[in-house]
DNA sequence: CAAAAACCTGACCAAATGGTCAACTATTTT
DNA sequence: AAAATAGTTGACCATTTGGTCAGGTTTTTG
């Protein structure tokens, strides 16, 4: 039908779709148990095909990892000592909230890296992750002592605000059998959103 | 040495320490990266031994997810309607927080089988969980009623406190990074507690 | 103490899988 | 339009791995 795709659609679009088919190979089968044949057949390619895009399944990982690193500092909240914690904090927690329903997936293959021990993260980790909670947690630390908010252990904080959000895109599978749904449905996020930004903000003594 | 171990010591130990080699290498490698070889050598047992002992890879695999959920129903918080909501929820977050740092291990195999669909998972996550869920929140909504709590969405606060606790296992790759050590020590339970405690009491409306 | 039962293992297989490559087709360039 | 470049694939291979089994050793039983 469409004879005259340029080689540069075709390109970007096996790029495109063996990555996201890779993706959910890795998450159902983790990283030795999806095979190329899988994610090439999920594609709709042949296994052959594939390796001439990317050349190992190593490489295929690190390619889908890359992806979801680099949106790692999509929409990170600015968060200066002058500014509105609660405000800052209630967006926080509305920002981290929209990306787990918007890409559920990403966050279930960086859980499980980490629950793995984070072979290929541990870079990530060491340098981008740390640096940046540091910075935050000083300027919540300087919160503290000002009187605006009342936890004096940001740290602590921090993990609380990623595991309670991030929460609903890992345990997708939990969560939607407790609701008794096939999907989550757009009500469900808002169901989140309002329960989680007044409990997170009354936690940390604001409103 | 002791040229004198009973069978029975034998089949214990052996089962014991086959059980606890595989629950390391299923997490560390997944279900299909971990080897009947790999576990064996962890184990200091002949591939054909463990063979021996348990029939099949999925067979040990099994043996190690019914470990875990058998220990899922120990020291759930009893919670009637009449109970003191503050009580019974600090209570709670006190023992799965207690739970987190004691088995780590269970909690990461477990949240690896959610995340990647929860394959092996589903009955119990349909009968036992959910009934266990719906009989607490049916008591939180009680309380909201009464006017004793300001929580109006049980299942999210079941979530959040499942996640901030058990967060501490699963991703204890992370938080370890983090507070930079290479492992936790005492007192980062109780920093965790001391935070988690207040905060979500405070959450609820209580204190 | 000898027969039975349980425990243990090296050697071996069939199946699956990551990866390669020569040859083929489609697109782009000159 | 033909040469060059990029995309595609079936067939093939080396390696890994779950699983088996005959025959061995140790413990228990009568």
């Amino acid at each position: 039908m469409d004879t005259h795709r340029t080689q540069q659609d075709i390109r970007q679009h096996n790029q495109q779709i063996i990555l996201q088919s890779a993706e959910e190979e890795f998450i159902r089968q983790g990283y030795q148990g999806a095979t190329m044949q899988g994610i090439a057949d999920r594609a709709g390619l042949s296994k052959a095909n594939v390796h001439y895009y990317f050349k190992s399944k190593k490489n295929l990982y690190k390619a889908v990892l890359t992806t979801i690193i680099d949106e790692w500092n999509e929409g990170l909240v600015s968060m200066t000592v002058d500014s509105e914690p609660k405000e800052v904090i209630a967006e926080f927690v509305r920002i981290k909230l929209e990306q787990a329903f918007a890409h559920p997936n990403r966050h279930k293959l960086f859980a499980l890296e980490v629950i793995g021990g984070a072979p290929h993260l541990q870079n990530f980790m060491a340098s981008t992750m740390k640096q940046w909670a540091q910075q935050k947690t000083a300027v919540m630390k300087t919160w503290y002592e000002q009187g605006k908010i009342g936890v004096d252990d940001p740290l602590q904080l921090l993990i609380l605000i990623w595991a309670s959000t991030q929460r609903y895109a890992e345990f997708e599978t939990e969560i939607v059998s407790l609701l008794e749904k096939p999907h989550y449905d757009p009500q469900d996020k808002k169901r989140a959103l309002d329960f989680l930004v007044p409990f997170i903000l009354r936690g940390c003594g604001l409103e």
